[in-house]
DNA sequence: GAAAAAAATTGAACGGTGTTCAAATTTATT
DNA sequence: AATAAATTTGAACACCGTTCAATTTTTTTC
């Protein structure tokens, strides 16, 4: 096969397999067969299959940014960050399986150290919710109003890792946007609150 | 080689690996050799190595609990909250690899579903929580109660991954520790406050 | 257009993984 | 001691990521 653009016709392959199949799927041979060439030109384009993933995972986050950013802000900022909640809950459940793919390398990499890159793109997608965050939380000194942000951040991309599989399922009777809710709004009520001492 | 309590010796062993040289390091030959049998060996033994892994899990799920239990009260339930938290925090930090491989597991398992003996323990763990946690907010409806104690739960424990790996070193300058007592003391304010309407 | 040079593609091969199972060995029973 | 049962063994299978000499394709030069 020729392509005068073969890393984004591979990544978009990639992409298909990952969608329709899982990230288990996404193995150098199958990408391979999917795209009708040979294991080399993948490693010719890739240096490894790990840059490969993380190249469709910088591209997933992309897709992700974007989708926040079409988000119209709400009546009030507080409305607003619930709307960003629920952009990124539909955006996850709507991907399963390339956050996942996405979740599960975050882990794994994460064991030694994560690309400068993939570390910008994450800061991009929290510095959506930043102007809203900060809003709702002005007279919240900055510093920790930076430190409440990020750990807010931490504890739903952790949340959502289970939102890609079905162990939410057996568990709980109520949604997993509902679990997403409850753990936003009541942590922005206590940030409410402990802000008044 | 030849032992009486082979099953055992095996987990031993692949606990050994597992903690001085990392969940990856945990493969079939490798644990044989380590034991000084074959392959075939630990496959009389566990029908694969995912059970393997479990059972090494369901072990480090039991040591948490008892490590929770050994906590005495202190002099408020709400004291008492942190100091679960404390002991939480502390078992995973010190024992990062297993904590890693049980959580990693947890995530791949999860797309599936988890075993009932594996979800058992993660009940028990829970429970430990209870008490303290039901004393705090008696005056919440025990339904609400009881989804708000879930939610915290698994924003702690999906949290916990990244105390096994570098991620919040580069990101803060805050301890995990810290970190984790600014989720829960957040959110049990949280929990504080709506509880008023 | 033919020949030479450069670039891209190929896929068998290497070392690793989990897993199987007939054969060898050890243990228990008669 | 001979037989039967249970256990252990490790080569072999199908995968995985990855490499790289050989082939094919493209480009450049004459």
């Amino acid at each position: 096969m020729t392509k005068d653009n073969i890393r984004e016709y591979l990544l978009a392959k990639g992409r298909e397999l990952v969608v329709s199949q899982g990230a288990a799927f996404l193995t150098a041979r199958k990408l391979a067969e999917a795209s009708g060439c040979s294991v080399g030109t993948i490693y010719n384009q890739f240096a490894n299959m790990d840059n490969f993933i993380m190249a469709e995972n910088l591209q997933t986050l992309d897709e992700l940014a974007g989708s926040l950013r079409k988000l119209s802000p709400d009546s009030s900022a507080y409305k607003t960050l619930n709307r960003y909640l629920d952009g990124f809950v539909r955006f996850v459940l709507s991907n399963r399986n390339l956050w996942f793919m996405l979740y599960h390398f975050h882990l794994q990499a994460s064991v030694k150290r994560l690309p400068r890159a993939y570390l910008r793109r994450l800061v991009r997608v929290i510095e959506i919710w930043r102007p809203a965050f900060e809003e709702v939380f002005k007279d919240i000194r900055p510093r920790e109003r930076r430190l409440s942000m990020q750990v807010l951040w931490l504890s739903l991309f952790s949340v959502s890792s289970f939102l890609t599989t079905r162990v939410l399922d057996d568990m709980n009777s109520v949604s997993k946007k509902t679990i997403c809710k409850l753990l936003l709004n009541t942590y922005l009520a206590g940030l409410t609150a402990l802000k008044k001492d």
